[in-house]
Order: structure tokens, then C-alpha cells, then sequence
DNA sequence: ATGTAAAGTTGACGATGACAAGTTGTCAAC
DNA sequence: GTTGACAACTTGTCATCGTCAACTTTACAT
């Protein structure tokens, strides 16, 4: 195998195309959406031709599988990453809601296609491998938070609770700041700054954390 | 202009055109998701040439914008009408909850268009005004919760949650069922049947409630 | 050096969205 | 009751798309 030499963009072989293609991908979903995604396009703007991408992903569904792949293992990183230095169980898991979104706005290409059954293949292997481990990382944090209440919550209502908020967020937060941005201006507002995603995600997981509290508490 | 006469299928003029390719249009997405919509197919199975869609919707965002629109209509009325007979304000929030969770079930072809800026244009002022029609019951409830609570509950902040955890719990569903399927099984427990999408977002919907009445009580 | 497999290319096929131009049906005006 | 004129639909075309098959180039092991 060629070292990944990435001076190396006119010889025959690529060097890293997997990675190039994947890159190409994350770009052109970004711009036009998951909608305005296409192969061929990618292939171009990797600088390779029409068919290079079907020996390292197959079809245009594996090309996306690996990004949604791709996606799984940014969102673990972070939850992991996001739980060191929490003082506390509930200060975790704010930590987590922040991390969610966070992976959303850094990532959006790879967030268009993740829960996107009719794009990627949900069942793949690795795919499948790091979805549960991020998910694992939130009820892991929900554990801590029952053991550290004594309460007897439910960690997979829980769970299901706030994957499902955060992950609204993220698909209604576009709507919502615009709407936002209507009132403030038909309110005489004009230097309206909406409230940034991660800081709306926090006050939702204080919110979520209030009421699986409450409710079961020991 | 003809009259509607459903048997006159083989007419040139088809009838009421519009709402057999908006049928078809749903029917594709239904079957295939977002991502195997056509408007040909759709053509095809509503038995007209493959162009005739552009007299009554101009392109393909035209049709499943106006495929929005309808869903945001189902989402408002269905709505209003969960918000009938309720006893309380809480009751009338978990109403909502279901009712939202229910469109999404009766109608998703119509729920996976109607977040899809890069399918559809957000700003056509039909999708608009019935989205906002639909936001505005919501706020409308946690209004009479706030009254009813005499809490200074933020609505926007409140409302932006509840839809949030809604859309969600739409979208990740599919998956939360599938891994509680993979995690009974290996328990041993066979006979498990998955609690339906409604009576989660009505559990959800209560531990909401409990979170938006704990931190703003008066 | 040489053979073989991986990596990339070219070419082809049917299908798609969009557009242009032509047909067919309907209705109002005279 | 003919004649416009307009709406509704069709046919044809074009560039593009995903996928497949066949071919060429490179790298590496022997």
C-alpha cells in the first residue's frame, strides 16, 4: 500500500480515497442537503472518475452508511469526552445534552443521515456498534443519576426521553430561530441574537432533569 | 371546469389531478421513504405522462411542499380537536402529546417532508401559516398551564421543548422498538410487544409536565 | 521480471427532473 | 354553432444520475 502521501493528488492511485470521497460527501451534503446528494458529484469533486467510488463502498447507500457510521463514532467521542470533570450526575448529563447538539451543528452532514432508514443501512455492523455505544454513554450517565438519587427511575424511559428532546432540537432549531427572529423584529427588536443551540440544549436538560427527578424520586 | 367524477378515469381531463398525484405522492413515500420519491413514478401511478405534474405543482418541491402543508393542516386540526374534553390544563398538554405522535403515525409520508428544507421551501406561506397555526396551539396549552399553575413559565422555552421531544420521539421510535425487541429477546422474554408511539409520548408528555411545573412554580 | 490483485477508468443502460412544443378538451362570447 | 382562447395533458428531448461490465494502470509479493 502507497504511503497517504497528500501531495500526491495526480497519481493513479489516490492515496486515501475512501477518506477524500468521505470528505467530498460531508461537503456536498452540507451545501445542498441530503437531498442534493449524488455520487457522481462526489466522484468529481475528489477528482476521480464517475465509478472509483463503488470499489470502497459499493453502492451510494454504503458511501452513506460509512458517514452515518462516521457520524455514531463522533457522537460517542463526545458524550465520553463530554462526561470528564462533571461534578455530578445531573451536571453530566447537561454536559451530554450540550455534546448532542454540538455533534449536530460541528457535523450536519453526517446528522442528516444518520437516523435516515430509507439513506444508509441501519442494520450494518458498525453502524449499529457505535449508535449503541452512544447510547450506552446516556444511560450510563442516567444510571449514575438514579444511584446518586437513590430514586428508582426508569434509565430507558429516561433515555428514550432525552435522545428524543435533544434530538428534535436539532431538527427544529433552524424553525425555531427563525421564529424567533420574526417576533423580535415585528416586536421592534432589531439586535435579536438567538440563543445559541447548546445553550438552549442545556436549559432543556435542566428542564428534562427537573422532571425525571420529581416525578421518581425514592 | 369538470366535475369531480371519480369514475372518469379515462378521460383526458383527469378530474381533480392535483389530489390523485398528492395520493400517489404519498403513497411512493409511504412505501420507499423521502429518498425513493419520484415524480414520475407518481405520474405512473396516478395514470398520467410523466409531465403532467408540472401544470399543477411546477416541480417536485412544489408537490411535496404542498404534501407539507397538508400535514401541517392534519397536525393543527389534530391538535385542536385533542384539546376538546380536556379536564385540565395537563390533561389537555398530554392531550396534545398523543395527538401529535398520531399524525406522525397516520400521515409519515407527510412527517418526512415537512422538516426537509432541502425538499421543500419553508417559506411557501401555506406550509408557514398551517406550522404556525399548529406551533400556536401548542403555546396556547402551556399558556393555560401557566394560568392555571399562576408559575411564570417561559411558553417559548417550554413550547420549543415539548415539540422538540415530540419530533424526536417520531423519528427515533423505529429504533428505540427495535433495540427493545434485540434486549427482550436476549433476556428470554419472547412475547414482547413494544409499547405504542402514543402511549410513550403520553409518558413522556407527563414527565415534561412535571419538569416545566417544578423549576417555575410561582 | 513477472504475475496477480487492488485501484481507477471508460462506456453503456435505463431512469430521472426539467423544459419546449404540440394536442385535446372546455367554456364563453358572439 | 362556430370561433377563439385558455386550461389540461401528452410527447419528445436533454443533461444528469446510479449501477454494471469490461478494460487499464499501478503496486507488491514471489
Amino acid at each position: 500500500m502507497p504511503a497517504a502521501d497528500p501531495a500526491a493528488s495526480s497519481r493513479y492511485h489516490h492515496g486515501d480515497l475512501p477518506r477524500a470521497l468521505k470528505a467530498a460527501a460531508v461537503e456536498l451534503i452540507t451545501e445542498k442537503g441530503a437531498a442534493g446528494f449524488s455520487l457522481r458529484e462526489v466522484a468529481r469533486r475528489a477528482g476521480v472518475s464517475h465509478a472509483a467510488p463503488t470499489h470502497h463502498f459499493g453502492d451510494s447507500a454504503g458511501l452513506l452508511t460509512a458517514l452515518a457510521e462516521e457520524g455514531f463514532r463522533y457522537l460517542h467521542a463526545a458524550l465520553v469526552e463530554s462526561a470528564e470533570g462533571a461534578t455530578s450526575a445531573a451536571d453530566r448529563l447537561v454536559r451530554i445534552a450540550r455534546a448532542y447538539v454540538s455533534v449536530a451543528h460541528d457535523h450536519p452532514a453526517h446528522c442528516a443521515v444518520m437516523f435516515r432508514a430509507d439513506l444508509i443501512r441501519r442494520d450494518d455492523p458498525g453502524c449499529r456498534e457505535w449508535g449503541d455505544k452512544a447510547y450506552q454513554e446516556l444511560a450510563s450517565g442516567l444510571e449514575a443519576l438514579r444511584d446518586e438519587e437513590g430514586s428508582n427511575l426508569d434509565v430507558g424511559e429516561a433515555a428514550g426521553l432525552c435522545w428524543s428532546t435533544m434530538q428534535g432540537l436539532v431538527v427544529l432549531y433552524p424553525g425555531m430561530v427563525e421564529r424567533e427572529i420574526k417576533h423580535a423584529t415585528e416586536a421592534g427588536a432589531e439586535g435579536y441574537r438567538p440563543e445559541s443551540i447548546e445553550d438552549r440544549a442545556e436549559r432543556y436538560g435542566y428542564l428534562l432533569l427537573a422532571g425525571l427527578s420529581r416525578s421518581r424520586g425514592a
